[in-house]
DNA sequence: GTCTATATCAAGATAGAC
DNA sequence: GTCTATCTTGATATAGAC
């Protein structure tokens, strides 16, 4: 927040990202971030004193970045009822972008064992559906695609989607197109 | 498979799954597994050489209980083209069973720091989806609804979901109508 | 604000007796 | 097949110097 450490904390938060995707989230150690970024553990104690700091700040900051993706996203696309959730997709499921989702994994991996953790993503995840029925979209309707854009990501995530580009790509498009029925029909 | 063991088997995989749900997938460790199945470590070890065995052990008989649970709803329901994905959303959404999420939750904990873990389940997946398109529903329909069930079951199983309960209820009831109309109309 | 050094601890895994 | 005992490792966390 404009706080004249916030470098140190984006170099160490940088850090422990690349550890994650090099060499997996069961490999996030201090030693390994720390080496990486540059610092020393007793450096990289300073900014996080524990590692539920670290995996805190790694979500803080993912969460912000998806916030921001959404807004990007969502300016570029014209009004309509159905535009909120479409640049959810469009953000969400974007292609590429390894780093994001090998550190989804990890703070996955993390939330099982640490309850608390994950919990302030819960009131992000209502706040979406606030946002997204806003726009005249059942709650029902929103749920699922939301939920089953939650889906393909987690199994993507976890190397477990069985399904190929093309039958990934018809798949996304059904989401959208059920989003538009969402907001033109009435249940 | 009618081995004489299977019981000692059995009995520490139940272990196993007291130990997550009670004490949480952080704390599954062969001790509190071991002093729970009423074996030592030396016992347990013999059963399951290492943690991976056992994680596996506790996959495959999650794995075949839901199989085994469609199976038995699939049995209940009337003959039509959408019978099998409901039967696996039936099974797969059904309340209770807090034992099951537990257990999900710490292999899908794991499956983030131990990749091929759950490779396994990408096979099913993809069985899931050729038995539910053979009642003539499109893959893509198909795949979102399953994929809902699947985020709101991972949700459930972080305690992610901000749904109260007769919002779910409403969710759920969608994704079944979602199944009916897909199996009717053509896209 | 960053460092070194070290204490503490728990878990996975091994060896070999019974 | 089951046990006890032990080894090894690697990670968190602390204390205190610079």
């Amino acid at each position: 927040m404009g706080h004249h450490s916030d470098s140190a904390r984006e170099r160490i938060i940088d850090a422990a990202e690349q550890v994650v995707v090099d060499l997996g989230a069961g490999h996030l150690t201090f030693d390994a971030v720390a080496s990486r970024a540059g610092v020393s553990r007793g450096g990289l104690l300073y900014h996080f004193p524990d590692k539920e700091a670290l995996l805190k700040g790694m979500l803080d900051r993912l969460v912000e970045r998806a916030s921001e993706g959404r807004a990007r996203k969502r300016a570029e696309l014209p009004e309509s009822m159905e535009r909120e959730i479409v640049a959810h997709l469009l953000s969400y499921l974007e292609e590429g972008d390894w780093a994001r989702r090998a550190v989804s994994a990890a703070l996955i991996a993390s939330g099982a064992h640490n309850p608390g953790l994950l919990a302030p993503v819960k009131e992000k995840y209502r706040k979406l559906m606030d946002e997204v029925t806003r726009g005249g979209m059942r709650l029902e309707r929103a749920a699922v695609i939301s939920l089953a854009a939650d889906g393909l990501r987690i199994l993507e995530v976890l190397s477990l989607s069985p399904f190929e580009q093309e039958e990934r790509r018809r798949i996304v498009d059904e989401m959208m197109a059920l989003a538009r029925e969402g907001t033109t029909e009435d249940g």
